[in-house]
DNA sequence: CCTACCGATCGGTAGG
DNA sequence: CCTACCGATCGGTAGG
């Protein structure tokens, strides 16, 4: 009996999830998503609150997984180059686990209400301040050149948050691969032979 | 006369980019944008037809100068590195003349129907294979180093397009100089001393 | 999980 | 450009 309550409740996250992927949180109505689970809309109010509780939960549970991607890197002492490659990595296999929740996090977010809007904000910014120390990290160290860090810390984040669009789990390339060539692209740039 | 008119019709047009780049299409009302303009709901029906006549000038206007552009670098018989330059010098240059239409453009055009929808799609298609060819241009010629190059524009792209949330008309920093940069990046990478 | 329903708001029209 | 209004749809609740 509990487990299918749980079951339910995972089957309106995921719809839920995919419509607001598909068609955005503002344009997806609950009638939209019973409809989609094939139930009455009323009764998806058993399981949940609100509509926004469905927006909270996707971004705050991405949130929490590219912080614990960022506590696995910062644990490391590594030299920055190194660092960049793994920080890298570790975005990548959290965009690719979900990429719907993904597109989500990255699009939708700015319809939470406060506080969570604030909130949320903050996390993102505290993102980004871990992704610009280890640019910072290899300029003073003479490794990087990087001539403005916010425009090259952003011009990185969006690199990597693309991949949702175009990454597809029953693809030839495997996320590690495309971290890979990622990470390339970035350190040394598209031009041959340096 | 019709100067007011025109004038109504352009303001109409700029708070209705500015509304649908902060709240989103969807979110947007049209008493939100008539409020934001001081008239009733009502009257804006007689400068329009519909909500959606409004994205699709948007969308549509924001495609034209993409293209106008890409014309612009393909009249011109130029290495595939200087090239690609061009072309992101010329897109960079799109980008911050509108900041508000880039930003409606690049997350809103999910809303147009039929069959703007379909065109908008094909267009942006374009517009990615004039930058492959750039690309496969440079890697035929041994000049670019790129596994994949799907992965590669679409990358490029999105270090390209997120400049409509950072860019700020009355920064330091001008459309030609970020181009630079951000060229700079694409084609050296991070890495000092090649 | 359903039926029945609430007040609010939506895009848009009629008629001036 | 306004008042007055349309039918449709919204998120959500009551009560079972």
């Amino acid at each position: 009996m509990a487990e299918l309550l749980t079951e339910r409740k995972t089957q309106i996250a995921e719809k839920a999830t995919l419509l607001f992927k598909e068609r955005g949180y503002a344009a997806t109505s609950m009638r939209d998503l019973a409809a989609a689970i094939g139930i009455e809309a009323a009764s998806l109010y058993s399981h949940l609150r609100s509509k926004e509780e469905l927006l909270q939960r996707i971004c705050f549970g991405m949130a929490e997984a590219f912080f614990t991607a960022r506590d696995q890197v910062n644990s490391l002492q590594l030299p920055a180059p190194i660092k960049l490659r793994l920080a890298i990595e570790k975005h990548v296999e959290v965009v690719t686990n979900d990429v719907n929740a993904s597109a989500v996090f990255l699009h939708e977010w700015r319809h939470l209400s406060e506080p969570e809007l604030s909130i949320f904000k903050s996390m993102r910014r505290e993102y980004e301040e871990y992704l610009t120390a280890i640019l910072q990290e290899g300029k003073a160290a003479g490794q990087f050149n990087i001539p403005n860090e916010k425009l090259t810390v952003l011009t990185l984040l969006s690199s990597l948050n693309w991949l949702y669009d175009w990454y597809r789990p029953d693809g030839n390339l495997q996320p590690h691969e495309i971290a890979m060539q990622l990470a390339d692209q970035v350190l040394n740039g598209l031009i041959t032979n340096k």
